[in-house]
DNA sequence: AACTTAACTTGACATTGTCAAGATAGGAAC
DNA sequence: GTTCCTATCTTGACAATGTCAAGTTAAGTT
């Protein structure tokens, strides 16, 4: 007999991650109830009890999975920003365009990070990466923080209109015949933002 | 003996109601993943079985509590409607603040509703109250909407702005303790949605 | 009084998350 | 090279869940 092509035992800790991969995998395919432990375990040709060693329970693992999402949200806006000039504005569509596409390519995956699920907010993998999602936020949001008024109002702001934007677009767009041929662009909304942090500021 | 207090056979399709009452009890007192079939039949004092003659399968029983969702979302809007002036200004963040009095007081209904899950979009209770939702959102951006500009803009560009607040006040607020001192009400993001609308107009 | 049927109940099955206990591989110690 | 150790799984069990099939009962109809 040959050895079976992946080793029974491995030390490198790759299963761990292949049960990431299996849940958003589960995700996408079955929709928001989809993920199971166990079915998660034998995509990673494992026994049903083997994800317990690296996940407390389902919860951790869910954690995990929304740690990725959280990682991919932060690469799909610092895609657009590296493609962006200098330029505030340029800058702040960017990240807004790019909020959108981690939505529209992982639907499964932002509509999971922003369920409302209680997640280990104390998991280092997931704090790091929703903590550097925010921060980009605020850091392209600076240049529009007028003298007197907290940071906080404006990238609130920016943050309530690009998520709601997409959050909609995924949940009540897709779901509503009448809305879905006069769904309005992101740019259609950007328009207003733009004006509104010019003459606000 | 007694004859027991509630009649085992009932005629007049309360018990329906009973499950869904259990249903909205459940999601409150365990999350978004605490619905099940079996407790909602149990708290209605019924069979494990019964729910299914009321509803084919637990996702009927989703959409039938998702419909009562989308009653108290318009309740909440109208309320706040009915308190306020004429002034088209004003009852534009009646609706806002309706849609936020919503969220804080059903949190679970309002991260149930938005969920992202399929729901029956052809039941009739569920149909009735989620495009009523949005005729009270068209009727009250009516007059903010300029000739020649599609009226999708403001709806969705005001529903995008006050929805991601209310998303993320539920989802993102409460898990992160440095946001949860500095998050500004929604009158801060108001004033620019006003000036926006203002202007634009 | 017999019949019909709406509104359930009972029982069974496969799937799930979780726990306890056992097994095994790969390296370290001697 | 044998013994031991420990990280990494496997096996087996249990209660809970959604769903289906079949049986039952009560409220009205005839």
């Amino acid at each position: 007999m040959m050895t079976s092509p992946t080793p029974r035992r491995r030390r490198d800790g790759t299963l761990r991650n292949d049960l990431v991969d299996a849940g958003v995998t589960l995700l996408r395919e079955r929709g928001p109830d989809g993920l199971s432990l166990r079915e998660c375990a034998a995509m990673a040709g494992v026994s049903h009890a083997a994800p317990s060693y690296h996940f407390k329970n389902i919860a951790g693992l869910a954690t995990a999975i929304a740690a990725r999402g959280f990682k991919l949200f932060c690469d799909a806006m610092t895609t657009r920003l590296d493609a962006a000039s200098t330029a505030p504005q340029d800058r702040l569509n960017a990240i807004c365009h790019g909020y959108l596409d981690f939505a529209s390519e992982h639907p499964h995956l932002f509509l999971f990070i922003f369920s409302g699920q209680a997640f280990n907010e104390e998991d280092d993998d997931f704090s790091r990466h929703s903590t550097a999602a925010y921060a980009i936020l605020r850091d392209t949001c600076g240049p529009f923080v007028p003298a007197g008024t907290a940071p906080e109002d404006i990238e609130i702001l920016v943050w309530s209109l690009v998520h709601g934007y997409a959050h909609l677009t995924m949940t009540r767009k897709k779901d509503n015949p009448e809305l879905v041929g006069s769904w309005p662009p992101l740019d259609a909304l950007l328009k207003h933002l733009n004006k509104a942090l010019e003459t606000g500021g």
